[in-house]
DNA sequence: TCGGTGCCGGAAACCGTTTACCTGAAGACG
DNA sequence: CGTCTTCAGGTAAACGGTTTCCGGCACCGA
């Protein structure tokens, strides 16, 4: 059975292929009567556009790209990731766009594949997450005329399209909080100092601890739930032993959880806990864990909402995708006596 | 500035559009002074080739196509999926295949999704995961004659190339393993028994319960954190109350254990857990779960490479992967007196 | 009758791979 | 020596959906 091909429809309905492809599209340049007789005639055979082909006259790849600069580990661990593709999937399949995924060791590679991508015309555009300081996959982007959107604060982004959530609201927020309950020594355990939005952070931890007159001492992990209970055991072992810890994510709030309690301590009687990001984990503890909450799958839909405006001839612009509230739980409590 | 294709490349070198396709993909048909000539010519152009040309021709897509029927919440819960998909890519990416990854609400979709694959030459095989009893996709796969690796066992994979662990033999292990503590009252909290892979669970759990002598209950969920918690709370409440509980995931066991610490329970003291699929959630814990381990990331890889295997020609098979293996940790201990 | 103006539709280009076919030279054979 | 076969080393064209360029034709006003 030979594959049906627009030749075929036009041959059977006595017109030339790019009237076929007019009529299919529903582009102007077909009459109406010649319009409905393809469009039968189409449906009879059951016609399915070949991709290729329909790339082939630079049209679009109606595909998407995502490269992750992480190992498969840590990607496993951080639920922010899969919920983020899901939301970004979610927008996706509604248009009938796909979305090439790469996992990639460092930022070199995830480099390489944007120049790879950009010369075999592989994708519409890209998102871009984990922006760092000083980003140099930025004038890349640029150069290549790759249409991309940014994940991370406009601080970062140097005039390209990006979405962002309001990190040193949330953090004056989450300090205001612990501060509230009557905490003066705290303690902040974040990820590594080049992602963009920990250094954000680090300075609206900083700027908060100042207007508030506290102690307020940072350890910088590599996000991962070992490197977390590490600084959480350091920090407790400390001589000024905060009260108070905030996390940059929720696996190491977890982990953090679990030395207290192997230390024979409890969270809150002897250390409040506040975890970012704010996935289930946080409500499956004992306690639960107060968290900076914020919809990480709407999130992924609202940056691929913006990817595709971009392609409409959106100008580019920062886009405050919203600030994450804190959500109060079990682990928030006045400081020990 | 124009692209650069083979047309110019063959106007340069004084041959044909096919001479020059011959020499740059190492095919037999020109001469090794023509090959080194226009291979010469290219790279002073710095030609690129166009991917929807070279799939134009019935080639390859050079695409693997994957679809996850979840929301996109469970996904980003279950650890069990990211680590999966980098494991995919790790293999995809030495061959600079790429994942086409999309996520549907229900099988039906899934279905849709590898009609619509098929008919447009989207992808050049598709990995296959949450096998189902009496699966409807490997029908239709087989129709589609879409190359296809399932993920699960070889009882639910109807002659397909299958890659599994070996449910049956784990499970065993893992019933064993509370027996020789001296537990006699166990409980399951599994998945949906739709699920192969529960169901086969399911079977040898009862078999080894039947085996040992002991009163073996089961309860049903979504694989969720909040319905692992629900069982977990009407087991311990029942009036045969069980003193070891396996779960079939980790998210349910860490909701679980949360669950007995917060009924003032402890464990291993009261109850022994038993996750399955050791995330390092299983560590993270406190205390820290025993859990049926097996390497996920590797899973994928190795799935993935099957499916390379398919396309080379290999012969449909059931492919053992690994049996998971128990580590035993802190949640471990015999049942109360 | 003539020129201008839309509208409808045809022809061809796009591009890397593959299949079918062509050409000339070398070798085989009566 | 003439004819046939063989083979390396190529060429030409098809693949197929979109788009650009162009041409024919009806219609309008002068």
């Amino acid at each position: 059975m030979p594959r049906i091909t627009i030749k075929e429809i036009a041959r059977r309905s006595g017109v030339s292929k790019g009237a076929v492809s007019y009529a299919l599209n529903n582009q102007p340049g077909v009459s109406e009567a010649t319009r409905a007789r393809v469009l039968k005639v189409a449906e009879e055979l059951e016609w399915v556009p070949n991709r290729a082909a329909r790339q082939l006259s630079a049209a679009r790849s109606e595909t998407f790209g995502l490269v992750l600069a992480r190992t498969a580990k840590t990607l496993s661990e951080e639920p922010f990731y899969m919920g983020f593709v899901g939301g970004v999937e979610s927008v996706l399949s509604d248009k009938s766009y796909a979305l090439a995924l790469q996992v990639v060791p460092d930022l070199a590679d995830e480099m390489a594949t944007y120049r790879k991508w950009a010369a075999e015309r592989r994708v519409d555009g890209v998102i871009v997450v984990d922006l760092r300081v000083d980003d140099p996959r930025i004038p890349l982007l640029r150069k290549l005329e790759l249409p991309a959107v940014l994940v991370g604060d406009p601080a970062l982004a140097d005039g390209m399209t990006c979405v962002w959530t309001d990190g040193t609201t949330a953090m004056y927020a989450a300090v205001q909080h612990v501060v509230s309950l009557g905490h003066r020594v705290i303690a902040r355990v974040a990820g590594p100092p080049e992602h963009g939005h920990v250094w954000i952070r680090d300075e609206a931890f900083a700027a908060a601890g100042r207007r508030f007159g506290l102690d307020a001492q940072v350890v910088h992990t590599d996000f991962s739930g070992e490197e977390g209970a590490a600084a959480t055991r350091k920090l407790i072992a400390s001589e000024s032993r905060p009260t108070a810890i905030i996390y940059d994510n929720d696996l190491m709030a977890v982990a953090g959880l679990s030395v207290v309690n192997e230390l024979g301590l409890t969270s809150p009687g002897d250390v409040t806990l506040v975890a970012w990001d704010d996935s289930t984990l946080c409500r499956l503890t004992h306690p639960t864990l107060t968290a900076m909450s914020h919809n990480i799958v709407a999130y992924g839909a609202e940056v691929t909402h913006r990817l595709f405006g971009l392609l409409d001839g959106a100008l580019p612009a920062a886009h405050l995708y919203s600030t994450p509230a804190l959500v109060v739980r079990g682990s928030s409590g006045p400081p020990p006596a």
